[in-house]
DNA sequence: TGAAAAACATGATCTTTATCATATTTAAGA
DNA sequence: TCTTAAATATGATAAAGATCATGTTTTTCA
């Protein structure tokens, strides 16, 4: 469903979303720690993310990866297309290519519409609300 | 969600379900084409179903792979655990270990109970269910 | 009983994904 | 302005997944 680098990569960006502000920015490699993810992997996709102003970050001393404002109400769908490609969600279930809901495949009932209604989710679901979640007790850390 | 090779084997075994029968037996090679999968590839893949007893085949001459009364209500379900593993359908969004229904990640509401739901339906669905979706017009080849 | 046709078993290669490493650029601060 | 700390860019290596190839066994049938 999504690859292992969008997972990290979300990992990555919530854990800025809680832990990050324009003042307190983090490091690459201290990040990698509490979301458990190997240093240099989520050094390489929070760059990819930061050039497509998923994320923000300056270099040299004093500075990290952190969110703005901006950064914080993308929705979750964003970081998947960049990482993943925009590809991957949408595929049917087999694989078919001349396949939808008026033409589904053996298994498309099975998932149902469950699979484009995540993909809904994702494009409706912005960093912001995540954080909302983990503050009001709905859902849990740690990474 | 589900690995190439599961696809592959679930087609096979559809086309299987759809085409053969104890007295036509069917080759691998045959199959290639219309399901649209590498002949040595979906051979081998058959050759794992076969030892698990998901297909049923005989060797030399006239020999061929087929589907007995006893492969047709098997579980779709035994067909993805025999090649995928069993373990990838189960995994959280987010690939923690320490997660579930009272325990959920950031990403678990907006997958829902979907997920699970998919590998209920893959539990209760046989591949006749499959074949009789097919032949009432509910969903559709070719694979 | 021997030749051929098939599955079966095993392993090799190719491709993609995941991971690691290293040199370059930028910014801060002494 | 020099040193240092960080991101950035680029590419190398490792592991997993997908694909291909080939020899072995079993069965049919002449
Ligand atoms: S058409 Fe194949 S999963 Fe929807
Ligand atoms: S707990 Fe992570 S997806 Fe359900």
């Amino acid at each position: 469903m999504l690859s292992n680098s969008s997972k990290y990569a979300i990992k990555g960006v919530l854990y800025l979303a809680m832990k990050s502000s324009t003042e307190k920015k983090i490091l690459a490699k201290e990040l990698s720690v509490p979301i458990n993810v190997p240093p240099s992997y989520i050094a390489k996709l929070l760059q990819e993310l930061g050039k497509h102003g998923i994320v923000s970050s300056t270099k040299g001393p004093k500075g990290g990866f952190y969110l703005n404002e901006a950064n914080r109400i993308i929705p979750l769908i964003k970081i998947v297309d960049v990482i993943d490609g925009g590809y991957r969600l949408k595929s049917c279930m087999l694989s078919l290519s001349d396949c939808n809901e008026d033409h589904p495949c053996p298994l498309h009932k099975m998932v149902g519409n469950t699979k484009s209604n995540f993909v809904k989710q994702l494009q409706e679901t912005t960093v912001n609300d995540l954080v909302a979640d983990i503050k009001a007790g709905n859902s849990f850390l740690p990474l």
